[in-house]
Formats: C-alpha cells, structure tokens, sequence
DNA sequence: ATATTACCTGATCGATCGTTCAGTAATGTC
DNA sequence: GACATTACTGAACGATCGATCAGGTAATAT
C-alpha cells in the first residue's frame, strides 16, 4: 500500500514475499482468528515460511499490528480531511463523512477492521484507541452544529446520535464482502440514507 | 444468574467464591483482553486465588466461555419469543424486538459484549455463532415483512437493512455503562427513535 | 466432638508462545 | 564471475500457556 503495488520493476534480491505482502496475510489472520490467537507460527504456516523467516520481514509480532494500525487511521482521518468535509451546511457535510467513512471501511477493510477490534492490551492499542477517540470527537463536534442548526434532531443526545450512526457504519465489517451482492457505492449511498432518515417509510 | 442469587441461604462448607461469582469476573477479563489474551493465570490473580483453585470451579478455560455465552444467548432469543414480538403489525413488533433487543444488551452487557466478539476460533464459538445467525435470521424475516405491509423503507434490501439497524444496537456494548448518563429506558428509547426515523429532523 | 462438604495451595506437567542467531540460497547489477 | 541485495532455514532460548494431582484448611450439619 505505501510501496509500490505495481507490476514488477525487477525487484533485485531472492524472489519471495516482501513486507506488504506479509502484512496483508498477516492482517488476514488476525482478523480470521483475533490478534492473540494468532501465533507467528500460524502467520509462517499461511505463508509456507519458518517463522524465523518472518523475522527478516518484521521486528515483532507487534509491529506488524501497529503498521496496519496506522493504515486504517490515516484513512479515516483523511475522511475529516477532505474538501467534502468542509463545504455546505452542516447536514451535507455530516453526509459526506458518513459517505467517506464507508468507503474507507469498505476499501481498507481488513485494516479498519483490524482496528475497531483493539481493546487496549499494549501501548500499540492504546495508541490506535486514543486516534480513534480524537476522530470520535470531531465527528460529535460536527453532529453538534448539526443540531444547533436545526438540520439533526435534538431529542437524543449529539453524542449518544453520533456513536448509535458510527456504530452502524463500523459494524460494515462484520458482514461486507467485496466482490459480493452489494457494491460499495450502493452500500455508501444505503448507509446515509438509513442513518439520516431511518429504516421506516413516511 | 442461574443459580440462587438471593441473600445468602446458609451455604454450607469453607467459605469463598461460587461458580457464578467466578464466571462474573471471568468474564469482566474476557471483555477487558480478549478471551484469549485473558491467561487462567490473570483470573486467578484478579481473583487472589491460584490457579489450581480455579479448577475447583470449572473443568477448562473454555467451559467459563460456553456458559457465557449461553447467557447471552438465552436472553436474545428470549426476546423473539416474548408475547410482543407477535402481537400489532410488522411495525409495531419491529419496534418492540428493538426494544427488548437493547434490554438484554444493556441488562446482560458483559455476557452479550463477549458473545459480539466471538470469533469462530473453537467448537464452542462455533456454536455460539450458529445461534447468532439462527437469530439474525427470524428478525431479517421480520423486516422483510415490515417491507411487504409498506411499514419499512423497500429501497434499501431487508438484509441489509437489518445488518445496519442491529448493527447500531449491538455497537451499544462498546460504549454504554450502567450508571452513566444515559439510563436504560431512555437508551432504548432512543435507539427505536433512530433507527426507525433517523437523525435528521423531518 | 466429629463427619461432611466445599474451597483452596504448591509443585509440576508437556505444549506452545515470541524471539534470536549463525548460516544458506537465489536473484539483478557490474 | 564477483558482488551487493534480498529472502529464507534449522535449532535453540526462556517464558508462559492450560491443566493435573495429592494434600491441606475452614466452615456447616448432626
């Protein structure tokens, strides 16, 4: 993701995986089976290596989650980041995070998924939590004006609506597929408009 | 929670923790680490027995996971089979499984955390899993319903939508904490209000 | 007082954990 | 063909994992 994904611009050395490639596999399992019940020896065991094999690729088992870490919150920081996010009246700028919020989910799937499973057990969680809450918070901010503006309802707390909204969006990965019956544009467009106008017909 | 938690009914034998007392704090760890990150070592250690002690209490690490699990469980499909879930229209039941949905998940937080969590990683999670679709099942078959009588938005597909709306029910276990600011009726209250009607003001 | 029941300790087991190290193998570049 | 570069093996390490077992301690019921 950060080097070249290209085709193949003669990469000098022994042909074998590189530190993506064991990255991405090793996002896949802690995904499959959670991140402490993962052992290096299942991750050399996918990839057809030793493990110490691994450890020319890596420094430690950790530091293989804090890069997919990062991967995942550079995208959704991005999301506030954007144009989108600031141009229009509150309600369309709280559309274009939540529509950004999706797509990011959806194309860094095994990365955000990866995330919005830590539970603080190491200074790398811990971290990747303390991001996370940042983002939160600037996300409520945005509900917040949203409701002074009249354009959100204030019958329920800003910040109880924001983590209700987020907690649909995040549990995206529970079930998403790529390649599956339902595209990412499709879901982008479901997702706002469940969430801005709820499930039942008027 | 199954067996007696009333007064103390002049229990018999050496004095100390019960079954259900150490399941309670097993599972308080479970939630806070991972169960599998959560060693026999740290319960005894939170517990200030030995490990051995444990032992005394359940046959494996595992089984403190199964019986959770079935709490959990037990209490979701409580809510399908109560007297509301069937009686008014598809609307009206939609709202009231909502409803009780978010009252098992508030009245059983630490046992219903654990089972949104599981992963599929033994034959117990396993199980577990297959009641959580058995039970995803029965309420997609509601919503379609609800979208046949015209009550529930067709636009979006009924299994989507479900997924989305339970999404943001199951998401309360990552926040809510009894004795916080929010209490339970007024949560359930404001999930049905969202999830039906969405955040937008009309 | 004593038997019964329940609860707990300390030592130990084999298996698996993440990690290290010294050496080997295969490629592109010159 | 020498050389730098990249990728990997096999054996071992201390630590920790879940689990076992034989024995010890403290309350209640009779």
């Amino acid at each position: 993701m950060s080097a070249s994904t290209d085709a193949s611009p003669a990469r000098r050395g022994r042909p074998g995986y590189d530190r993506d490639q064991v990255l991405a596999v090793a996002v896949t399992l802690f995904n499959e089976q959670g991140y402490d019940a993962t052992s290096v020896a299942d991750l050399a065991s996918r990839l057809g290596l030793t493990k110490s094999a691994l450890y020319h690729h890596f420094d430690s088992k950790e530091q293989l989650l804090a890069l997919a870490l990062d991967e995942a919150l550079d995208g959704l920081e991005g999301v506030l980041d954007q144009p989108e996010a600031s141009i229009g009246d509150p309600a369309e700028r709280l559309g274009a995070v939540l529509r950004g919020a999706v797509l990011v989910l959806v194309d860094k799937l095994p990365y955000v998924t990866l995330l919005l499973r830590v539970r603080g057990n190491s200074d790398v969680e811990r971290a990747a939590l303390e991001r996370r809450r940042a983002f939160d918070h600037r996300v409520t901010a945005l509900v917040t004006e949203a409701q002074r503006a009249g354009q959100v309802r204030a019958d329920v707390d800003g910040a109880v609506t924001t983590r209700l909204v987020f907690g649909m969006v995040n549990s995206i990965v529970e079930w998403y597929r790529p390649g599956g019956a339902v595209d990412r544009e499709r879901l982008a467009h479901d997702v706002v408009a469940v969430a801005l106008d709820g499930m039942r017909t008027r």
